[in-house]
DNA sequence: TTATAATAATGATTTATATCACTTTTTTAT
DNA sequence: ATAAAAAAGTGATATAAATCATTATTATAA
């Protein structure tokens, strides 16, 4: 599950969405490089479980991974999918000492484990950085509250609407792709149950806004999506 | 609606949760206080309007308010209550360049209006106090994200009694206390109707685990009402 | 290849809660 | 003090989606 490997600081963070080269002195990133590990995961493998001690901050190197949150026994809620160039656990680095959600490999990834402790001297170091990975957070919350705002106002054909626009627009960038989770997970995205979701993808199959054919979904009518997302 | 005072920075925020006087030099406080602007609000008056300009942070220096959301015409979902001590609007602060919620006064407040540019140029020259606004950011975005899920998952009695337990835990700090809204409003707290609220408090009165007269509110047995929080 | 397990799909039924329509009580204003 | 408006409360009904039960399909292993 986890094997080592040594590279740059520059190729590490090569695909972030922060400008880290011109953020960050030499110095100040040798202290990140210092303690990093650069782990490799496999689809399904757990990356951090929800209520452990939290001591490091990920770094998306590569892949897709997922964080959700247990809400009863056999309840997930998953909260977002994270790709390639991200930072995950952020809210963790200052909310709390312990992770507040579980973190899962939807598919082979490499990772960067930052020590929270380097991360935060840098940050005391370095004010610039600390006000961006400050804007990170607030823009990730913001995204948060306004998805479980939605699962909480719309019905479900809003929320499948929401789900497809989501993986079409900000996962993938393109109309036509394949979920990366199966339909209990895509169920868990939405706040319903397998059962309620996959009638509703059926509906919108049926209907000719999607083509659906197991994973792989091509989206026929956006506008439609966008109408019942927005009508809710 | 709106009338201007003079105070010093320690009375100003001689409630505030952070400890500002040690947090702050002297000179860092004068640039808080440079363009500051108390202001004293009544009962229902808006605050600031979800989706306008954002300008200033607030702080609670004495009084009530209401952080809502408008989900679709006539639909509202309130997130928090905030009281004295409190800062509010920190996540528009970074977040993006527009308020995110609509801000009200449940009661007479009384709050220090700071322009987000002197809170910044703070910020950029002391990291502590940086670091500090993060983690209330974050800590905020947590008790969101956690109420929230809450929301989705849990039914109504699990929800009423969330509601209870944190007017009375976190708000008041008192089994006994005063609602200080209305049934609507304590709806869109719990992301319901009036009507399914008051038959839920309804019960609850009538099971003996509140005693309940129009606002007025006792709790008697706590126990039940975390258990139906863990129940959901 | 065949058996076994996992996932997806569909139909019937139940249920929580929203909606609607209305009454009663309380608050506010004249 | 009385009228008008706002808020609280109640009952009947509708409905979206959960749950339960079962079948079909796909993936995995022997």
């Amino acid at each position: 599950m986890a094997e080592l490997e040594t590279i740059s600081f520059e190729k590490t963070f090569e695909k972030c969405k922060l400008p880290l080269n011109q953020l960050l002195t030499k110095e100040q990133q040798a202290i990140i490089m210092e303690n990093i590990n650069i782990v490799n995961y496999n689809r399904k493998d757990t990356i951090v479980k929800q209520y452990s001690a939290s001591s490091h901050v990920y770094y998306i190197i590569k892949g897709t991974i997922k964080v959700s949150s247990e809400q009863r026994k056999g309840k997930n809620l998953v909260l977002k999918i994270d790709t390639t160039g991200s930072f995950v656990g952020l809210v963790s680095l200052l909310g709390g000492d312990s992770y507040n959600f579980t973190l899962t490999a939807i598919e082979n990834c490499t990772l960067a484990q930052i020590p929270i402790a380097s991360l935060k001297s840098v940050m005391l170091i370095n004010n610039r950085f600390a006000i961006e990975i400050c804007q990170l957070i607030s823009r990730h919350s913001l995204f948060l509250i306004n998805r479980l705002s939605g699962l909480l106002y719309k019905q479900l054909p809003g929320r499948v609407a929401d789900l497809i626009l989501y993986f079409a627009d900000e996962i993938y960038g393109n109309n036509e792709f394949e979920f990366p989770v199966n339909r209990t997970e895509l169920a868990e995205l939405c706040g319903t149950t397998k059962e309620s979701l996959i009638r509703t993808l059926s509906e919108f199959n049926h209907d000719r806004i999607i083509e659906l054919e197991r994973n792989r979904i091509k989206i026929v009518s956006y506008d439609i999506l966008k109408t019942l997302s927005r009508l809710g």
